[in-house]
RNA sequence: GGCCUUAUCGUCUAGUGGCCUAGGACAUCGCCUUCUCAAGGCGGGAACAUGGGUUCGAUUCCCAUUAAGGCUACCA
């Protein structure tokens, strides 16, 4: 009963999204966005979202990326109902509608090389005139050439008086983010459809597939929007029905260029191995180019899907700021269980840290209070446990001298041995310490044993440390100092 | 060159003709907290690209200019 009334509202196929890679480079973090705006619009709206892998350029595909692609997909929990479809494995359906339109004169064989058309393409931009290719041979019906290309039909002249005009053709359609968008068809000119009868080129893939697919919506980058104009004009060829579009607004760098390698990380990889949440990427995706209508900026993607409205979408590109990315993160690992980071820190490639998983555990809970990324860890790990090489002036606090320095450390020594059987943990260790220090001074107690047990000037509480490191180690490092500052005196 | 798109603090954005002295977040700066560094708390500075209209009234509607970006492949 719930589905035939969602059906009925729905149309007869539903919400059917898809995202449609080409597994030519790792998952970009543009198309993941993508995904992920497909994936929240399907399930909005009870719908399916379909994976589609577009390999037709056999040349750069290749299945170490398609794999690649399908795992951080599913690292960043968005997970498909359908697929993966790969067009290399569907070339009998567009050798059909190819052969289709050949046969009905909407498409022809090109018998132009590529060196001719780049000849042409050179005298276009020499005379500064449009860039398309003007085919002598778009009405001799050949039966084979170099390759397949979309005829654009031309309007029907208008006859007023003794004039003959040729009024303009043009595309419009309604984008959801952008309402109606206008293309004039002859400044399109004869597209490629495909090299030959068994290998399609994109715009008459997507096409063919988004009507075998019953895709609904189409939610996909500003970049393509002038393909846009391409696609619906070959729906029409073929009497297909026009999905929804929805154009989402680019991801660009620092400089508002489209985000590329040069400038910074795009694959989802790098930012996982730089130690970044799925959560943290899932939101801050989100939020770049739409934000919900309250100022609710943490989400999950349970809760972005309830408040989601597509409509809200951003028009214009955003930058992606990798500082509020971090402060994001950092907000997620401070709410992370402790178990799950010490999992996820273990997996980060070329963390080493000497200490075993009950310490960890222990710089975990206290280090994440100040990590920005998982592989923050591996330097608040080291400021836990690694000692520094110091000079033994670094023991003295402001300007007090190297004796009462001293003098101050070893009565430390004699508290800390006093809890040696019992707390010697940080909270332990700080309720017989304090009253130490608070008498002596903190500084004159708390600077110099910090020092002892870091060798840092800057470095996490001592009381933090002394848990981590254990009365054994701290022991050995208040001694050191102590050895040192009796050098000073002498 | 042609076509298309876009335009609010440094950045992501709120804003749909009067609630705007333009709100929030990140970043930044200052203060508090504090043995240091973080974290945290409090506070400050910071924007409607320009020029014309429309209107009693424009950040908001229209036009132009400017700027930025995308596309212009036998890539997707």
């Amino acid at each position: 009963m719930f589905k035939f009334l969602k059906r009925l509202f729905k149309g007869e196929n539903g919400v059917r999204v898809r995202i449609a890679p080409s597994p030519t480079g790792y998952l970009h973090i543009g198309t993941a966005r993508t995904a992920l705006f497909n994936y929240i619009f399907a399930k909005k709206y009870g719908g399916k979202f379909i994976l589609r892998i577009e390999d037709t350029d056999l040349e750069r595909s290749d299945k170490k990326y398609e794999k690649d692609i399908i795992e951080n997909l599913k690292w960043l929990g968005l997970d498909w109902d359908e697929g993966p479809y790969r067009q290399s494995e569907r070339l009998n359906i567009y050798e059909k509608y190819l052969n289709k339109l050949l046969k009905e004169k909407k498409a022809y064989w090109c018998p132009h090389t590529k060196e001719e058309l780049e000849e042409e393409r050179n005298g276009q931009i020499a005379n500064k005139t449009v860039l398309i290719h003007k085919c002598d041979a778009r009405d001799k019906d050949l039966s084979r050439g170099e390759l397949i290309r979309f005829k654009i039909p031309k309007a029907k002249p208008v006859i007023s008086g003794n004039e003959t005009i040729y009024p303009a053709d043009s595309i419009i359609f309604n984008d959801i983010i952008r309402s109606q968008v206008h293309f004039f068809t002859d400044p399109i000119g004869d597209f490629a459809l495909a090299k030959n009868i068994s290998t399609p080129l994109y715009n008459f893939a997507v096409v063919i597939d988004d009507y075998e697919m019953k895709i609904s919506h189409v939610i996909r980058g500003e970049d393509h929007i002038a393909n846009t104009p391409k696609q619906i004009l070959i729906q029409r060829a073929l009497n297909f029905s026009t999905p929804q579009y929805a154009h989402l607004p680019l991801i660009l760098d620092p400089d508002r260029s489209k985000m590329s390698k040069r400038h910074s990380a795009t694959s989802i990889e790098e930012y996982q191995k730089q130690g970044y949440l799925p959560e943290t990427l899932v939101n801050f995706m989100a939020l770049l180019g739409w934000h919900p209508s309250d100022n609710k900026e943490k989400m999950s993607l349970p809760e972005i899907i309830q408040c989601f409205d597509i409509k809200r979408i951003q028009k214009g590109g955003a930058i992606f700021d990798v500082q509020k990315l971090d402060w994001l993160n950092s907000q997620y690992i401070k709410k992370y269980d402790n178990e799950a980071l010490l999992k996820l820190i273990k997996q980060l490639p070329d963390f080493e840290i000497a200490a075993n998983d009950s310490q960890l555990l222990k710089i975990i809970n206290y280090g994440k209070e100040r990590a920005a990324t998982l592989k923050n860890f591996q330097a608040i790990a080291d400021s836990y446990t690694r000692l520094n090489d110091y000079k033994s002036e670094m023991l003295l606090w402001k300007n007090t001298g190297a004796k009462n320095t001293k003098e101050n450390l070893r009565k430390t020594k004699e508290i800390l041995f006093v809890i040696l059987e019992r707390e010697f943990n940080k909270s332990g260790s700080e309720k017989y310490l304090m009253p130490l220090a608070d008498s002596q001074g903190r500084g004159e107690v708390l600077w110099p044993l910090r020092v002892a047990l870091t060798g840092r000037d800057k470095s996490p509480g001592p009381f933090e440390i002394i848990d981590v490191l254990g009365k054994e180690e701290s022991l050995k490092r208040i001694n050191m100092a102590i050895e040192k500052l009796s050098n000073l005196i002498i």
